[in-house]
DNA sequence: CCCTAAAATGAACTTTGTGTTGATTAATGA
DNA sequence: TCATTAATCAACACAAAGTTCATTTTAGGG
């Protein structure tokens, strides 16, 4: 009895240890704390890695925590579900992305294209999915989340799209409707970043980033360098 | 006991009424027995409707049949799980999509993009999209399934691109490599698909078609009209 | 080094959906 | 009319989800 100097806390145990499967992002958690840090890491790695075999759907949280060597309980003390764990790694990359937006200058658009050399802004997105290559290959591949396509496709219309508004004529002076365009281009941009990582990132950014600026000037027929 | 013509089927009732999750498409069922023709019917219907609402994972077995009204158990006499609906409708899709492509010649778009009309194959697709509107803008949404795009990303090159691959130079005379132009024109393709879906068709597969020579035929740059 | 706050663990429990089974009822079509 | 077969119903074992609480482990400031 008092050997082992006692329990002495028993009537200040921890309280509410626990999330609460609606309160999705109440958690006010000390992001410094190595435990938790190693938690996060060990349970985003395991996420992905299952994800990359059998695609979100099949996965559980069982498989989650145990590939992560975690506690089941661990997992809930953190996320209510494991749709809430994507929620916020997609946001963290999100994030990325919108800061290195802020950099994106349309007027340096118009140098480089006229000069066959790659726009910065691009080469630099691309350093960033090389980074991050696991997270997005498999988002934005078949076993992925296809509304994190529209997410990205989102992100393309209001950091790079937007920005051309101004420069282009009244819609019946056009060939084809602006939003279509725009329709077109994203998704064909976002095309290139998937086949990019599917090919395990065959290219340098740079290449990809020169690519994009050809792509833009040539009609695809050009591009094609087809025979007539 | 006379009365009533007694039960001499006892020994005879209904063997092997059931699927097995493993078996999957071992099932050999008269697909013309109406009984079968709606209980398929109502499954799909509700399938679609569930995953336009919620996505396909948040959907249950118990949530597709009671929304066709129908008991779960019939489910199972027809489907190993939910996966296993979703693929055969998707292939049945597919099916569709192959049956027009047969009709498909290289040399009939040479003749239409130099005149500025539509290329009658790409607005046979379009009318086949508008058919299966429900589906495909499911499919291929936010709530779809990421695979299906791929699959019909496949498709085309398949159908399409590759009629088109004895026409271009070798690799190091082209501003673009083959197979990242194939992947920006698939991509950009499949997005305007998927817009045209999003916007509630607002334009007739004519018009869509048009759009496509236009831009295979323009660059970027002058598609968007840009005052310079 | 010790001690406290907080994170992680482990075990139990309820609930919900799955996939299967066998018996019964209802519809089909020859 | 009647044999066949689809659909229904009720019951089952099982797996994972989400929750709870007591206990153990860890981090780091005094």
């Amino acid at each position: 009895m008092s050997t082992k100097q006692s329990k002495n806390n028993l009537y200040l145990t921890t309280f509410t240890q626990h999330i609460g499967a609606k309160g999705l992002t109440e958690v006010t958690e000390n992001a410094n704390d190595p435990r938790i840090v190693r938690t996060m890491h060990m349970l985003r790695e395991a996420l992905l890695e299952l994800m990359e075999e059998h695609g979100f759907e099949r996965i559980t949280v069982k498989d989650i925590t145990s590939k992560a060597g975690l506690n089941r309980g661990t997992f809930y003390l953190h996320f209510a579900d494991k749709f809430d764990l994507l929620e916020r790694i997609t946001e963290d990359m999100m994030q990325g992305l919108r800061k290195i937006a802020q950099t994106f200058d349309p007027l340096d658009l118009v140098m480089h294209e006229s000069r066959d050399t790659p726009f910065p802004f691009t080469v630099r997105l691309f350093e960033y999915f090389g980074k991050h290559a696991r997270f997005f290959s498999v988002m934005l591949g078949p076993k992925g989340d296809p509304a994190f396509s529209v997410k990205f496709k989102e992100f393309m219309q209001v950091h790079l799209m937007d920005k051309f508004n101004e420069f282009h004529y009244s819609d019946d002076r056009m060939p084809v409707p602006w939003d279509y365009l725009m329709a077109y281009l994203i998704s064909a941009h976002l095309g290139i970043v998937q086949y990019w990582l599917e090919q395990g990132r065959d290219y340098t950014p740079w290449d990809i980033a020169l690519m994009f600026t050809r792509m833009t000037q040539l009609s695809p027929i050009q591009s094609a360098g087809l025979k007539k």
